[in-house]
DNA sequence: TTGCAATACTTGTATATACAAGTTATACTA
DNA sequence: TAGTATAACTTGTATATACAAGTATTGCAA
């Protein structure tokens, strides 16, 4: 059985995006859509929080739900996914190129970061992501084997989430991100396109399941030109 | 009268961090808070779920709350903080100083990013953020006079956004940001620290007030070493 | 016409109930 | 002992009701 309030939700996302309800506008009320579709006030009102969170429309007590101009929300850095889900969604002109795929050595600092011990042994894949022939991003995972095992490289030429989630059978939960600007090392000036750059964007990651359990860290090592972070906030009052 | 979820919330908050509950154990569940607060399920999860999204917990079905460790999350850019916030928060030996304030041109291009029209004015603020003597960051800030109509200098120095909510009694709405890296301008290399560098990263924003009405354009101009963005974000399936 | 009060809307909060779905511990059976 | 079914938990979804709080409209009175 399907939530209704999800099907509520990607129903009325659909019909912005469709300009059923056009910028600023005000959508039906929520007694209104409860008729419509048949359903409870709080069941709507789930799928209209929803809506807000991620920048479809802002409620107004009083008034109604106003439909905002989410316009070009492109590269969402914000959330997780997969480089080819985003490339997909953005219908990209991609390619990746896996450059290495082994397993690190006992004294690696990543061992700390994602804090294994003892003898479980952690892998690494380093891929590089065209965007048009150009090699604009280099992305270094590094997985815990005891949660995901190493697979064939051409998994990783696909999408590891894809391995990690209907292979596994594992559910991602969450991740932690920072975001820092760097000086190319030797491997970026040997991978990248850098010429006439001196800085890359480096989007630092932890990865965990939905068990809490952390199994991957990842630095996503981006061409500065070629970065763009869009997010959107609402305001909270700290009274 | 108190909202009672955010008090619980605020409550929770504050045990967490104290420590009360320490990383990767259980909260109480959802009905043991239930009594132990004397309210409804729902409303205590409702404290949860805004603890879920701000990265204190993960929920588990079937199993409780389990609490993260928010190491950290220092400079967020992430939400819609004015600078003021953010040094007190993080106990910075900041300071501001004010070095333009008036209006700007009727051809200037940030017109057009306001939306303003006709004969209404927008006023310029422009102010260098020192840390430690250095100064790292310059905001450059446009504002529509219809909304919010140019203030002191003094007003300036200390927060905009205290006379925008509380002198003005406005509602601060939403915001849609935009991060990139570009090359320092003139202006940039003249009131900035920036010997050394070839970057600034520059966080634009448009700013809403609560009533949908766009009322300001922001443009951050961060030195790169002392730019840091951490972000948390939850796995959305997209099926 | 203007101003104001009443009214009919809107969304927000709090509560209660029922059942579904996932996890863990218990106790029983082979 | 090992395995399995059961029961007792956990969180998730859906519904209903009541009232609070903010907004817009209506209509009446000066």
């Amino acid at each position: 059985m399907q939530k209704k309030y999800l099907t509520i939700y990607d129903d009325l996302v659909k019909k912005i995006q469709t300009n059923v309800w056009s910028e600023s506008t005000l959508l039906p009320s929520e007694n209104e859509l409860t008729m419509m579709y048949e359903t409870s006030r709080e069941t709507i009102r789930k799928a209209l929080n929803l809506l807000s969170q991620n920048g479809y429309i802002h409620k107004i007590r009083g008034k109604g739900s106003v439909v905002i101009d989410r316009n070009k929300f492109d590269f969402p850095v914000s959330g997780i996914s997969s480089f080819k889900e985003l490339a997909e969604s953005l219908e990209l002109n991609s390619e990746t190129v896996v450059e290495r795929l082994d397993y690190v050595k006992k004294d690696h600092t990543v061992r700390s970061k994602l804090g294994v011990s003892g003898r479980d042994q952690v892998w690494q894949v380093d891929r590089i992501r065209k965007i048009d022939v150009e090699k604009v991003i280099l992305d270094k995972d590094y997985f815990n084997e005891k949660h995901v095992p190493m697979p064939a490289k051409e998994v990783c030429e696909d999408s590891i989430y894809d391995y990690v989630e209907r292979e596994l059978g594992l559910t991602i939960g969450f991740a932690k991100k920072e975001i820092v600007v760097e000086e190319p090392t030797d491997e970026d000036r040997e991978l990248l396109d850098l010429t006439g750059f001196t800085n890359v964007v480096v989007i630092k990651s932890l990865v965990y399941l939905a068990d809490t359990s952390l199994f991957q860290y990842t630095e996503s090592r981006h061409r500065p030109d070629k970065f763009r972070f869009v997010d959107f906030a609402r305001r909270v009052k700290n009274g």
